[in-house]
DNA sequence: CCCATATGAGACATGTTTGTCTCATGCTGG
DNA sequence: CCAGCATGAGACAAACATGTCTCATATGGG
């Protein structure tokens, strides 16, 4: 049984390595995959038996923050019901992953001219269709371009995440922080 | 004349290197310190003259956002008139060195237990004024902090920038996108 | 014209990270 | 009990960025 055998005695999931390397490198963008090794509980040997090498490693953070991402999406629901509670669904269902996207999202800058993971232009879409069906519905304003909003709401993300690592911002606040920013702005609303 | 002699001798300006640096770490935030030195038309040695090394180039570029910020900060009289009206003025001020400031926002997540450069409390400090101010006054709502307001500046700033340097935004929306956002949010105004 | 000086090119040593390797150990299933 | 396998520890070379050095060159001022 040698082709099953490793999944009975990893004694570390690859997946829990994973989260912890995302956690790791949320704090400390640049820290060394003995670092990351050291905080995964394992030797560097066994790290690179997981994931070839350190850019093994990102790609597989991407796509993992990726797939939580998406799952978020598809958790929050966000072409039923009026856009706005739409995208509170999807914030909220996203607060988890925050962090890892703060990390890809400064480590994409860096991706320049290579290959990026096409579930970038996934998630992108889906964003950008929330906020355009938002548009649509009436709910939101038109001068603001879902491409922007999409952005802006990776922008917030990663400041929420970085504001609540560094306790600038309650964690409980997060959600509300955001959402509110988002789509009510600073302005204080008329109330007649 | 020798105590003066270099200021009429030097090719390139200091002031020169530090803005070609900027523009090329704001887009590769990893760039080697010889791609910094081609990207300003000089050599690695002449740029090692201007700059001890790395660390003092980061920390001048450092100086030198900082410095945009506050002259930004200073010639939005951010005291005067309504803080909207503030606000609009500060990102317009602020525009040029968002690209500048994109790169040391992330770059700052790395100075993790190093001493931080006393600029970024004072302006911290002048921003979260104009939050507070605008919250006194009536204009901004009182539930987002204006600590949280300050650091989502930050990162629309940010996520403005690189939107645009990817072409996502136009450059001549910049300052409408972020202030819009930031002001009054996604949603559509009751126009009654 | 001549000298000073900034510059460019490049060599060199250094430290760091990475990728790969070997070997001993410990645990688990049969 | 024993064989197999994942793991940890560490050695090792290679790649890379950095910091420092020397030397030749050209350019501008006196």
């Amino acid at each position: 049984m040698s082709h099953m055998g490793y999944r009975c005695l990893m004694a570390v999931d690859r997946e829990q390595v994973l989260r912890s390397a995302a956690a790791l490198l949320t704090r400390k963008s640049t820290a060394t995959m003995d670092e990351v090794a050291r905080a995964a509980g394992i030797s560097r040997a066994t790290l690179h038996r997981h994931f070839a090498g350190r850019d093994a490693l990102v790609r597989a953070l991407e796509s993992l923050g990726i797939a939580e991402c998406e799952a978020a999406l598809k958790a929050a629901r966000t072409d039923a019901g009026p856009a706005a509670d739409a995208v509170r669904r999807l914030v909220r269902e996203i607060e988890p992953a925050a962090g890892l996207l703060a990390f890809l999202y400064t480590e994409n800058q860096l991706f320049e001219g290579e290959e990026q993971n096409e579930g970038w232009a996934r998630l992108d879409a889906g964003l950008t269709e929330l906020f355009r069906r938002g548009q649509e519905s009436g709910e939101f304003r038109i001068d603001l371009t879902p491409t922007w909003l999409t952005e802006a709401l990776y922008g917030l993300l990663a400041s929420g995440a970085w504001a609540v690592a560094e306790g600038r911002v309650a964690r409980n606040d997060f959600t509300h922080m955001i959402v509110e920013l988002l789509l009510g702005g600073a302005l204080r609303r008329e109330e007649p």
